[in-house]
DNA sequence: CAAATATATCGACTTTTCCCGATATGTAAA
DNA sequence: TTTACATATCGGGAAAAGTCGATATATTTG
């Protein structure tokens, strides 16, 4: 998911609802994904509460994008410590 | 285990069967761990397994010590991918 | 070769992670 | 304000990972 989030509009040509300033959408990355809702809603969740994606609400939607500063951030963590 | 081998003679400073050309046996770490001889092992030969590790017997002792190349690749893939 | 020591492997149990269905919540449309 | 739709949360079952004790293998020493 976080590969597919790098481009979204790539990777999830059938969101229409909306641009993807704000990412993607749960339904979007579920159908993607092949798991049932709950499973990508509590996997996004994770996600966002480990910092590496944000997520806005829009309505009913919720979107989701990747937050790069954190992936950076990661990134050096690791390339320092690994 | 990995962050411990980067400096085997800071961090085992009991080891005295031999140098550190090798790296350090699998005693000492158990011995720093805390798990059992069982555990430790298996875990190491699983880290072999991935690469991360190389093993040298020296007559009844394994010495284990980091594969630095491999944590580099490891590096460089995760800097390019993430 | 028998005993001692170091490590490896095996089978079982425990803990954690993954994933699901059911249901709750939040929002929009009728 | 009821209904429909999107997402979130909850509880539980299945799969994977972690850990152990018992035992096997390898090596050295007497």
């Amino acid at each position: 998911m976080l590969e597919w989030l790098k481009e979204p509009e790539l990777n999830f040509p059938d969101q229409i609802t909306a641009g993807f300033e704000h990412g993607v959408c749960v339904g979007q990355i579920q159908a993607k994904a092949g798991l049932t809702q709950s499973t990508v809603s509590e996997y996004l969740s994770i996600l966002q509460r480990a910092g590496l994606i944000e997520s806005t609400r829009v309505g009913q939607w919720t979107y989701y994008k990747r937050n790069e500063s954190a992936f950076e951030a990661l990134s050096k963590l690791i390339e320092s410590n690994l």
